[in-house]
DNA sequence: CACCAGCTATAGACACTGTCTATCAAGGGT
DNA sequence: ACCCTTGATAGACAGTGTCTATAGCTGGTG
């Protein structure tokens, strides 16, 4: 049971004639008789009752018939979205949790208004989801952490985010220009779960011959720093600018700095990708 | 786009493999990445994402995936539906207005005692109509008025019904052995609209020089034989068995009679029709 | 860093089959 | 009884889906 004798079928079902059929359909007469012969000793039953003018649909025929417009709508149906999908293409955008969402709707918003056809479907996860979900295909490109061993064919540098540590500002340090790490032994801290550098912390403390007082952890950013704000602890973090009642406070003895960047597949030809990638290098990107 | 590629799509999809999806199709891969390619081309838009190891579905593939799923299904379910009509066949029998529903309920029911399988879809309507559904492949075959020029390649006699007067059981006539014509003169008569006869009963009451007095006129054969039943008037109709509170009396000089018999199509190969045909003949029936 | 294993793309040959022309057989209408 | 129309059949041909052989590419490995 192919297509074509599909087509066939409907034409002649519809017309009641063989020959007129063929005629709609440029093709002779003889074909639509073989095709429609094939059909029938497939099915295993007769789908035109011929008479000497015309044919004349069986029981089955009309069976047949209302299922058979039901697939050539279907194969209509997925050529338009196809074209729509060509037209609107989704661009799936992956972004690290850890990223806020205020950098990112700047740039998406500036990208909606360049590329307007450009539908952008956010996935937002953690960083091993993110590089799941890349290769898997289940997003098309990520804003995530850059590691050293990201190829350049692979991932691009956007800019470089410095960690630094985030106080309420009625914190005394919030009036001090720097600390130091030794500053923080006692301290209340608030442990970001979801950092990337997390695992590091502990030795860090360790090395430095601190304790901070680990007095929540969250693996979501916005409660850490509800809860700096509402003056539970500090704790070392991105940058994010324009929060307010929250100061930041460079540390003298730590650099810490992630590089965040976009990743895609090395073989992705999706061109939405491409423009996206060329976009968010020309970006101005205020961290 | 062919229902091969269809499945060849499906099947590279599900398992992100030419290779794996050209030993489970039983075919060689060449002839998987040929095919695609085609599909491809015919859509124009890439569909999988080459990489080193296997494939992945682009966002256009994931789109396309949806949709070719509905397809296969489709072409499937047709399938069903018409081995389900084999296993069920459903025979659509035409029946005139004027017969009635109980002579065809004890044929019906031996019919599907006999054969279970069969479906029996009714179709009531008037002479003309029942031969316009059979010219149109609407019913199967038709429990009608058979004419003289009906050809028996068409058509066979099922039992003659005759015409006679039905009166209410509490008329003087009632207990009459017979009547004649010119008795129903200035009697309250109820004509029958759907009669095959009634055009020729204003020339037989002329031509007896009689005059009944029409009361009722009604198409549908139920309402009058209440009419009757209430006392209403009388008609000249076919014999209806076991009607209740009605008599009929034989008519002297008047002989009408109406052939009833089966009518299909000459070409017709449904094979429920011929069981329908040869059981009708062999039934037992009490007109 | 070169090699190997695994995967897809390409090329050319072949076989299948859908289509064509020519013709036949059957029904319907005059 | 004749003719016209319609669908079925036969045989030739062309288009194409499939095959084998092979090249090109990628990713992992010693």
């Amino acid at each position: 049971m192919d297509l074509y004798q599909i087509r066939y079928f409907l034409t002649i079902a519809e017309l009641g004639s063989f020959t007129k059929a063929a005629d709609q359909l440029f093709i002779s007469q003889p074909s639509l008789s073989v095709g429609i012969k094939k059909l029938e000793q497939e099915l295993g039953i007769s789908l035109f009752e011929r008479r000497g003018r015309g044919v004349l649909l069986t029981p089955a025929g009309q069976v047949f018939q209302e299922k058979a417009q039901g697939i050539v709508a279907q194969y209509q149906a997925v050529r338009q979205d196809l074209e729509q999908f060509k037209e609107h293409p989704t661009l799936r955008v992956g972004t690290l949790h850890s990223i806020r969402g205020y950098n990112l709707a700047q740039l998406i918003g500036a990208f909606h208004a360049e590329y307007p056809n450009v539908t952008i479907e956010l996935h937002n996860g953690y960083l091993q989801e993110l590089q799941d979900w890349l290769d898997q295909g289940k997003v098309d490109v990520s804003m995530t952490w850059l590691q050293e061993q990201d190829d350049s064919n692979t991932s691009q540098l956007l800019f470089h985010q410095p960690l630094t540590l985030a106080v309420p500002e009625s914190h005394t340090f919030a009036r001090l220009r720097s600390v130091k790490l030794t500053d923080l032994d006692g301290q209340p801290y608030i442990a970001r779960l979801n950092c990337e550098f997390w695992r590091s912390y502990p030795k860090l403390f360790e090395s430095a011959g601190i304790e901070p007082q680990i007095v929540y952890s969250s693996t979501n950013e916005e409660w850490v720093i509800s809860l700096i704000r509402a003056g539970m602890g500090m704790s070392i973090m991105p940058i994010w600018t324009d929060l307010e009642c929250i100061t930041y406070v460079p540390m003298l003895d730590l650099s810490l700095s992630r590089a965040i960047g976009l990743k895609w597949r090395s073989q992705q030809a999706f061109e939405a990708v491409a423009w996206f990638r060329e976009f968010a290098m020309a970006h101005d990107w205020q961290v």
